[in-house]
RNA sequence: GGCGGGUUGCCCGAGCGGCCAAUGGGAGCGGACUGUAAAUCCGUCGGCUUACGCCUACGUAGGUUCGAAUCCUACACCCGCCA
């Protein structure tokens, strides 16, 4: 992966040409205070799930550029926040356990962690946790130091609360998120003198409420800088799969395979788009892989790239060779009983896959089943009868269809596929 | 606490005693066209079944009825107005 080269671009500049900055408090004001020597800056991260997934990885990264830009990073798990919910345009969340919640925390903590670099130096990062400072704070400490800074008239103002008043409306706990992630600010200024707070554009009114905030109980001035929420240009957001699912950091959620293959797949203009925000790639290298992608799009140069640095990223180089390697097999040209054994079974390794009996003579429609590429024998049997059906690349149109033991590749792989781009592997036992 | 409105399939949203697995839209899925793209067009879209059919489903639990998503009762949750 390309990594920084040099010392000559300003960190707001990169971040402004990759379309990285959403809204930002005086960014004439920041750009001094990062020219004044190593700024501490923080992001958090709410425990809403048990992964990570895509989407948060903008903001992540986000760290990571400053911090190679000579800033120090801290990393925030929302221990406490996550307990609590941020308000959501769709509604009330249902609240998670208290042992969930924290269940989640540590593994979301663990996924943070590799993402920035943690040394002694002044830019070396740090990791916390809001339910440190938030889990035992008396109720009337919290509603006489922060609740009485807040004014009710201007949190109902807020165009998520409005929307929510509209609809379903919204509860006190969720209508207190936003003093909970501005003492969260405080506290950070206080304990690691932070002064900036980047998040997603979503995450703009917690912010700005955290600068208030800090400049009503400490008098101190700090920064706030979203990224922009990232959709794809049909509108949906990132990082949800084609099924509506999340794609997912945790490889036992989503699998390198499956991770790679998402990448792969986005449109042309997301993929230049998608190299600018997520990769470190230099400007000149984007322009290259533009161009290419102008002139020869159906070799889908960007995408792979795209895919490959994000793959390395999450999951390692070792691992990306190896979805690679499975991808070229089951989307290459080639025959696929020309592949050798081990370039097989590897790439059999990455692609989902189940098992079956030659014995048991399975159909075409148990196979679709077993190998996970269809959830149910009804959708199996319109598969087929859509002519979307294959085995080994060719295409199958009986429901009855039965592999013998010339079918198996090596004596044991049966590749199925639905549609043009799900391929799973069926290993078949005598 | 009182009064009124609401809770339908992945989402939105019709239905208001039988013709309802439930109109329509969106998403999803498959096909054609392509580049494992986009757009477009066509098809499909609860589960089991070759099929007849069966099962599950219209907030939850009961009831009325030959028969209920549709009527009644209680409960839960949501919204609004009033206290």
């Amino acid at each position: 992966m390309g990594e920084n080269r040099g010392v000559s671009e300003h960190i707001l500049d990169e971040l402004s040409w990759r379309g990285l900055i959403a809204q930002s408090t005086d960014l004439d004001a920041l750009r001094e205070a990062l020219d004044s020597g190593p700024l501490t800056l923080y992001a958090g991260f709410d425990p809403t799930g048990p992964s990570l997934h895509a989407g948060h990885l903008i903001p992540l990264l986000g760290l990571r550029r400053f911090q190679r830009a000579g800033h120090r990073p801290i990393v925030l798990a929302g221990g406490a926040t996550g307990q609590i919910g941020d308000p959501r345009d769709i509604g009330e969340r249902t609240m998670n356990s208290t042992d969930t919640v924290a269940e989640w925390t540590e593994r979301i903590r663990g996924q943070l962690e590799r993402f920035v670099d943690f040394d002694s130096s002044p830019t070396g990062a740090l990791v916390e946790n809001n339910a440190n400072w938030t889990a035992n704070m008396p109720v009337t400490e919290f509603l006489r130091d922060v609740g009485k800074h807040f004014s009710v008239n201007v949190m109902l103002a807020r165009e998520t609360v409005k929307r929510r008043l509209e609809n379903d409306g919204m509860s006190y706990t969720e209508f207190s998120y936003m003093l909970l992630q501005a003492n969260d600010y405080v506290r950070l200024h206080r304990l690691h003198g932070c002064t900036l707070q980047i998040g997603g554009a979503d995450q703009w009114g917690n912010i700005v409420a955290g600068v208030d905030l800090n400049r009503r109980v400490d008098g101190a001035h700090v920064h706030a800088l979203t990224v922009p929420l990232v959709t794809d240009s049909e509108g949906r957001k990132f990082g949800k799969s084609t099924g509506g699912g999340n794609v997912w950091l945790d490889p036992e959620m989503t699998s390198p395979y499956a991770w790679y293959q998402y990448f792969v797949n986005v449109g042309d203009d997301d993929a230049l788009r998608y190299l600018r925000m997520f990769t470190f790639l230099p400007r000149e290298e984007i322009a290259e892989l533009e161009a290419e992608t102008a002139e020869r799009p159906h070799l889908r140069t960007a995408q792979k790239r795209l895919a490959a640095d994000l793959t390395t990223l999450v999951h390692g180089e070792h691992q990306t060779e190896q979805v690679i390697a499975a991808s070229q097999a089951l989307f290459g040209r080639g025959e696929l009983r020309e592949l050798d054994p081990s370039t097989l079974d590897a790439a059999m390794a990455e692609a989902p896959t189940g098992t079956a009996r030659l014995a048991d003579a399975p159909t075409v429609v148990d196979l679709l089943v077993t190998s996970g590429l269809v959830d149910s024998r009804g959708a199996a049997r319109r598969t087929v009868k859509e002519g979307g059906a294959y085995v080994n690349n060719t295409k199958v149109t009986d429901e009855e269809w039965t592999p013998t033991e010339t079918d198996l590749l090596h004596g044991r792989w049966l590749v199925l596929r639905r549609g043009k781009r799900n391929n799973a592997g069926v290993q078949v036992h005598p």
